[in-house]
DNA sequence: GCGACTTTGTTCCTGCGTTCACAAGCGGTT
DNA sequence: AACCGCTTGTGAACGCAGGAACAAAGTCGC
């Protein structure tokens, strides 16, 4: 019984994957105690909210004292299901495709891709950071044998809707999710949205905001 | 007079975005006319919530009729201030960094890189996207020739900070971060984190939550 | 052994974002 | 010309996230 787990925000989860991010590379340097001042200025953001983002764990701390690091980041680990290492299906082997493959950081962080896919006959059979590029044709039998419950969806944005009722139909339940649509996936599929373009969009208009007066329509 | 800029919440500015991207879509499509429904829909929001995020630009729409595709799409462009094409330099071309000089999506959004910047001698003098990797010196001297407001670093976490300090030394004021760190930059400007690793340990979480029935540490 | 300092964990409060629901306005129809 | 239906725009309530201040607790020093 105890099931310590009264739903935890999913504004504190970001955040405990960054803090997580922190403490590893803390507990690599040597560290073994924090205090929340100097892991929410490390992570940018308020002490506070740390503590307050960590007490949805249970007490993790000792008063006067700080945080014990590599406590600290085993039992974020848990919490977010990262103990052990998480196969992922990467869909889309074009050049953020590629990217990602190749990026060392996800690996460090609890995730693997476990396949490779593009529907493009003259992009399979390439390899990449060591795995050969795969046919699209292979993805259901891929995500049954290694049960991957990620799939990461790189492709263009005319095709990204049929990928993910794909991958949703070989069993595949998260989904990431970078061509520019909004994705349509059954219930019981959560599906996050990174969208590169509406991250400069914002960042120009605060730009403008910032610099000029005024000067609208009419 | 009349500076109709009653502050936009950044959430809506990033809504915002999409719209701008689906009313493009409907756009090339032939459509002249959407309801706040459609919209929404394709959107993947709340119809209501639309409606007040477009409110904030004052009335565009036609009671009992819908919105006009090509006006509100021009509208929103101007508000977010991606009428014109802004400039952009971006740092760090590894994977990553190539993908994103290379992605078509941004030209088309309204935005586009004046400058390509890499520390690494060997990667220097290579042409992406039809644009040569320039070496860091000539980082200031670009931003300066340029005008560009927009910084993208795509570099290795240990060196994302001292990029980010020579850019905003250079001008940029705004920055998108792809580094897995908390940038420190000085009053004034806007910096936006994007954590690939984050949004996977978010999915995994989700994931874990949603499967399993409980069992956590004791 | 006792006191004081440091740091956590919690509580309250304020503000924002989101949602629902209604009223106002316009077009089409008779 | 007047009515009816459809859609926008706005007002209010709900819930959530963020921040600050306070109390609890453990450790170090004397």
């Amino acid at each position: 019984m105890s099931s310590p787990r009264p739903r935890i925000p999913e504004a504190t989860v970001a955040r405990l994957a960054v803090y997580l991010r922190v403490l590893s590379g803390l507990a690599d340097g040597g560290r073994s105690n924090v205090s929340s001042g100097e892991l929410a200025s490390a992570a940018g953001v308020n002490p506070a909210g740390l503590r307050k983002d960590l007490s949805h764990l249970g007490p993790c701390g000792v008063r006067g004292v700080g945080y014990e690091v590599a406590t600290l980041r085993d039992r974020i680990a848990r919490v977010l299901g990262v103990e052990r290492s998480r196969p992922c299906v990467l869909v889309g082997i074009g050049n953020l495709g590629t990217a990602l493959a190749d990026y060392a950081g996800f690996g460090s962080r609890g995730f693997r891709f476990v396949g490779l896919f593009d529907a493009a006959p003259d992009r399979v059979g390439r390899r990449i950071g060591g795995q050969p590029v795969r046919p699209m044709a292979e993805l259901d039998e891929v995500v049954a044998a290694t049960a991957a419950s990620i799939g990461v969806i790189a492709t263009p944005a005319d095709v990204a809707q049929s990928v993910c009722d794909r991958l949703t139909a070989a069993g595949v339940r998260s989904i990431l999710n970078f061509a520019p649509v909004a994705l349509n996936a059954p219930a019981g599929v959560d599906v996050r949205q990174v969208d590169l373009s509406v991250e400069l969009q914002v960042l120009a208009f605060l730009g403008q905001q910032r610099g000029a007066t005024v000067e609208v329509t009419a």
